[in-house]
RNA sequence: CGGGGUGUACCUCAGUGGUAGAGGGGAAGCUUUGGGAGCUUCCAGUCGCGGGUUCGAAUCCCGUCACCCCGACCA
């Protein structure tokens, strides 16, 4: 492609909003442009890079058997009335939905467990017909409360995802570590470095799931990992085991004290210098609603430890945990917010304790009257300790529970995650096949999910320096970026044809700078656009020497003409191209 | 949804009540040609929108919408 016939408009000043550098890149380059929040124009160097992660992703699945369709984004309220997840997408304010012109409520897909699972319904009769995996490649609407990041969280984005039926839960597993294997050939071809890691499954719901993780000091995802064992996991699910509390030197009765102003741990430790933290007691205060109901729980929790609210909520079953506002926390313990404790909370209050109090003696807790704390409060002698669960957040430098290795927290973008669904779907829309003994048996089903949009933002994220992007060859807008010096040079003119013709025939992708421009603002444009692959050619055009860099390159170096081409296919041989 | 901020040319922004501005960009020309060169001329705006105050509003007031940030939330 000549830049001279394409659309190719790139921008001198960083775009004020952008707080990512992938964001400010892809703006300036001319890759993407908002429409509204949350919502972009793919441009055309934008696309070439989409369709290459898009090809990627299906030759991988195809590979593995999968089969590609295509379902709509427009789905009736029905179909997920069926599910029962109309009610919690539509309280999570997650789903576009409206009603048309003949009164049909209607939403936008955020997701298609609903219409695949309709889809099969009656299609999949037989075992013997299983298992089968069918995925497509489909613009996803979702409400955010929040876009942020250009394509890292948007309001429309395109995901691939893939939803596998089989006939039992062995079936299942390996459906889904066919799958792993699928994600793991994806994303390492794609060029990107990640980190498969344990998750929560949220809203879609099943028994196991991973994440994919594209490793990036701006993720907006937490990871707990262990260089020594190996183990990796969303902080969201992360599990570990802590530091055993201090004893206290010696055992006294416990007693009320003032505390005044103090509403934290920090303001405690002032106040209780000989105290150490993890002999204090945080009463945490949630709002927890169901669809019928809701009920404030209060969590106890180890000074230095946090309360993972992903965590609580499973735990509850619930559809939502808040922190419990000013007037909830009056109402329940009778104090201003920061005295809450354990004893003599109101009758309906839900007690839960996180692991993390297990074996403190002597401690600190809230004394559910303003500016006064317990101390040296030990269960069974002076309340009974409530009983225990992971509620906790995992912490750097907290040992793994096998007990082998020490956590480390990491960052990084989620670009994919794997689920093992169950028969969560196929029971809740009645969608069965016949067993081997003709007994109609629901499928156990599993999703499998790609946010391709971004995935191009986080290998930027992952590939950029001062100067522009730096893309992994697979995924490249193009091979290589021809640079001419000066167009209407006669010896330039001719060398850059033949290289630009050569290259195109050999099925190198060119993108050839033939503008009458000055030289510099040629090689910003080529390090903003972050192609892999640069040649030069200039001064040398007439004895057919040319310029050769990487863009990972610090300088560049001068070769013959010739030996273009086989340099560009060992490249790109070398990436699996 | 709570808190904060911003809306002025295609982009980045200046402009505290009296004729609408700069830089970038685009067009034309001269000079220049290995890391965003210089000069000249030109192009480009219902100052987000609606109301109000005023002789006069980009500027002050009220409302509204959009966008951005922090938080909550999130396959």
């Amino acid at each position: 492609m000549k830049i001279t016939q394409s659309l190719f408009v790139t921008l001198k000043e960083e775009p004020a909003d952008a707080e990512v550098r992938s964001h400010a890149l892809m703006v300036r380059a001319g890759f993407i442009q908002q429409i509204a929040a949350g919502v972009y124009v793919y441009g055309p160097l934008m696309w070439r890079v989409l369709r290459k992660i898009e090809r990627i992703i299906r030759e991988e699945h195809d590979k593995a058997g999968c089969q590609e369709l295509l379902m709509p984004a427009l789905q009736p309220r029905e179909l997920w009335e069926e599910s029962g997840r109309w009610e919690r997408y539509v309280a999570d304010k997650i789903l576009y939905h409206f009603t048309d012109g003949r009164g049909r409520e209607v939403c936008l897909g955020p997701t298609h467990e609903e219409v695949i699972t309709k889809f099969v319904k009656g299609k999949l009769n037989s075992y013997k017909q299983l298992p089968q995996t069918l995925y497509q490649i489909q613009t996803k609407f979702r409400d955010e409360m929040r876009p942020r990041f250009g394509l890292m969280r948007g309001r429309e984005f395109i995901m691939k995802d893939a939803y596998s039926f089989d006939a039992d839960a062995e079936g299942m597993a390996s459906s889904y570590a066919a799958m792993r294997e699928v994600y793991r050939n994806i994303f390492s071809r794609c060029g990107v470095r990640f980190t498969p890691v344990e998750a929560d499954p949220g809203a879609i719901g099943g028994a196991g799931s991973e994440e994919f993780m594209v490793d990036a000091d701006t993720g907006e995802d937490a990871i707990a990992v262990c260089r020594t064992t190996g183990y990796a996991a969303n902080v969201e699910k992360a599990v570990s085991r802590i530091s055993a509390p201090p004893e206290p030197e010696a055992e006294v009765a416990m007693h009320k004290e003032p505390t005044p102003g103090a509403k934290s741990c920090e303001d405690l430790e002032a106040l209780f210098p000989d105290l150490p933290i993890e002999r204090m007691l945080k009463t945490i205060l949630y709002r927890a609603t169901w669809l019928d109901r809701a009920q404030v729980v209060a969590v106890l929790c180890r000074g230095d430890r946090e309360i993972n609210t992903i965590k609580l909520q499973n735990h509850l079953d619930c559809l939502a945990v808040e922190l419990a506002d000013e007037k909830t926390v009056k109402a329940a313990t009778g104090a201003a917010v920061g005295f809450a404790g354990p004893i003599g909370l109101g009758e309906d209050v839900l007690l839960l304790a996180d692991q993390s109090v297990e074996g403190v003696k002597g401690f600190l807790c809230g004394g559910n009257e303003t500016d006064m704390h317990y101390l040296d409060v030990h269960f069974g002698r002076d309340l009974e300790q409530p009983s225990t669960q992971e509620f906790g957040v995992v912490q750097a430098g907290d040992t793994t529970v096998d007990g082998e290795g020490t956590i480390e927290i990491t960052r990084g973008i989620e670009v994919g995650h794997i689920f093992q669904l169950g028969s969560k779907y196929s029971e809740a829309m009645d969608c069965r096949f016949a067993d081997l003994e003709g007994k109609l048996q629901p499928f156990q089903m599993g999703c499998y999910g790609i946010g391709v949009s971004r995935t191009a933002a986080a290998a930027i994220e992952q590939g950029h320096d001062e100067a522009g992007m730096i893309w992994p060859l697979p995924i490249a807008p193009f091979h290589v970026m021809l640079i001419q010096m000066r167009a209407g040079d006669e010896a330039q003119d001719a060398l850059a044809q033949e290289l630009y013709d050569s290259l195109q025939e050999a099925g190198v992708e060119v993108l050839w700078d033939d503008r009458k421009g000055r030289p510099g603002g040629k090689f910003k444009d080529a390090d903003l656009v972050g192609l892999p692959m640069r040649v030069v050619v200039g001064r040398d055009a007439a004895e057919r020497k040319v310029e050769w860099k990487l863009r990972t390159d610090e300088e560049a170096e001068v070769i013959s003409a010739d030996e273009v081409l086989p340099r560009m296919i060992e490249a790109l041989s070398q990436a699996g191209i």
